[in-house]
DNA sequence: TGAGTTAGAATGGCACCACCCGTC
DNA sequence: GACGGGTGGTGCCATTCTAACTCA
């Protein structure tokens, strides 16, 4: 399976989705994580630990892509209208994260209409992220207004975790964080990957 | 003065810093904002309800610029280098919106590393937003790394607020906005415009 | 079915109802709303964040009126009688709202007497607005004051809520009002567009 | 003293408002009420009870004028740019009602804008009317928002109370109204005119 | 006195850091 | 003495409750 992650906005926790996907893959059969994004974050993630999957540069992808079983492929912040129809085109699923604010919506909106002008919105699948805690319904809402607007979501939603934050900095995956709260972000993204592979 | 708004990535509050700088500077002496980035943020921000300054496009701003006392620039959201060197040759003070995390700490780094190259970085000055509130020390963390690194930051930082996405969404500034913090979240943007000013 | 919205007194709800009416028909069949308040309240309050349906100005309206099924028009606050009396020729239903109390019964009256004049009182059709909450009788004895003159009324009528002024302020429709009375104001305009469809 | 009641906008109050002030003023000094109101509010007011003060037609105006001290007058709902500067010259006071409303309060800056392309604004007052009880702060916010504005305005508000709707229904002055509240309504006209004697 | 609307105050839930205290 | 888990406290936010006021 081919997951490609895309968005054409920053800070909606992409390579945070394209990295945790892989690792949750990779766990079921070999996978390969691509690195698209020019400014190679996930590449200098992996390089302070080091993941239990391979990690390859955009280049690099054509070379490596026979031996692996999956392939999760994190592209850069914003592509271009062609580009992105190009991305759904080569990949089985189109993962778009999306944090639940009113700006990153509209720029959601952008998106799609692209993949429908292409007829390229099959693929797609909409994943919450950075979702403030309860007594906020900011996620809820969100997901009201994607499904009143007949876009598919992911049912689970990714939490806002400092744990996150710990990750990225300390280069490893959620669940190796010391933090009361990373097994519940751990879980988010493990019931994301069975949504995903059902 | 000239103020630009410029960030390597996406969803540091670029838009609502230069929205609410411009608001704040308008009240000292008439400013112009200009809404240089592709997604017209301000532009459709400002069209919903009207802001007491005028908000002009990218290509109208050197028509306007010899009426206005101060200018604010909202640039798009990953500049190329030579853009950015342009950017800063071309203003007074280059504001950077800062995220308190790991990686927007990364982009940051290639930012200011772009900024030496081109001898500019006399005009930075770093603004931490979308702050976490107190029992986190992100934000005091953040701006030691920083100050640790001799970058000039502005002592003020913008917290976290809910009332922030609701401005955003009504397309009004932050003081307008009916909740408890709104007050707060406004005094924080008052306390960065006095550190400008002064 | 073309409705058209008059009264001869202002502060009646006259545009709160012309808007919400469209809004209601618009989600039956396509609905236009024309503009004919030489205020432009209707497009000023579109204007911020934009309707389901199309607003356009009296002089547009020809240019439109066969793309859609159903027409609402806002006149202006006080007709002449002759205006009046075209109005009432050129739509299907006649809705005049009226607040309960004896200054605005008074004005009614000189509307219907213009209405009997020219034989073009079988459009009419009076909404009560702004009634105040109920240990107040008011509109029930409006209600009936305007049985006993053999004057059609809608059976629902509007309750006088904030969450009306809310929602002229920021331009939107009152569902979108975050209050604790928005739903109930909603009702209200959800059953007169009942009445008026069946 | 020439006092003129005038405003854009209906269901201000500016009737209720003309005859009270008229009666306040001609227990001070023989005061006239003048009904320029083409709805003739005024006079049907007085029609059925009778008023201790005289009220005439707009056309008899000039005929009574030399014998009263006081005149007051109540002109129409929405008058033209050029009316509305010759009845700012022709009086001492021109008092323009106003409802605590984002609409309303729109309106008004049209009729400001008008006055102060004729010079004419010396001479304004606003009159805040229908004010709702206290929880709310409508009242405060206009005042506050009005005082930003530059623009005069009496420091007393009239209240929102049942009583005055029934004065208007029984032809009499709200002070004759059997109303636990009437006390507190007529006061606060007392008080305007105070203010305005003084 | 009781009903109804409204704004402000109080409550409870959640995430997070810091402190405390026991254990190795 | 260092480490680790549990506890308390802080801040934000949504909801619920309360107080004020008009009016039958």
């Amino acid at each position: 399976m081919i997951v490609t992650v895309a968005s054409f906005k920053g800070g909606q926790a992409k390579t945070t989705t394209a990295i945790h996907l892989a690792a949750l893959l990779n766990a079921h059969k070999p996978t390969l994580l691509v690195d698209g994004d020019p400014n190679r974050s996930a590449t200098s993630w992996n390089r302070r630990k080091g993941f239990p999957f391979k990690v390859v540069d955009e280049k690099q992808a054509v070379r490596f892509s026979r031996e692996f079983e999956h392939i999760v492929i994190d592209t850069q912040a914003r592509p271009t209208e062609e580009d992105l129809r190009e991305l759904a085109a080569g990949c089985d699923v189109l993962i778009v994260p999306l944090t639940p604010d009113a700006m990153s919506l509209d720029t959601l909106f952008l998106l799609t209409d692209t993949l429908k002008k292409g007829n390229a919105e099959a693929k797609l699948k909409i994943l919450l992220t950075i979702v403030p805690p309860k007594p906020s319904r900011d996620g809820e809402e969100v997901l009201a207004t994607l499904a009143e607007a007949k876009l598919p979501t992911f049912k689970t939603v990714i939490r806002r975790y400092k744990a996150f934050q710990k990750a990225a900095l300390e280069g490893v995956l959620v669940n190796e964080i010391d933090s009361p709260y990373a097994e519940e972000a751990w879980s988010d993204y493990v019931n994301v990957s069975k949504e995903l592979l059902s």
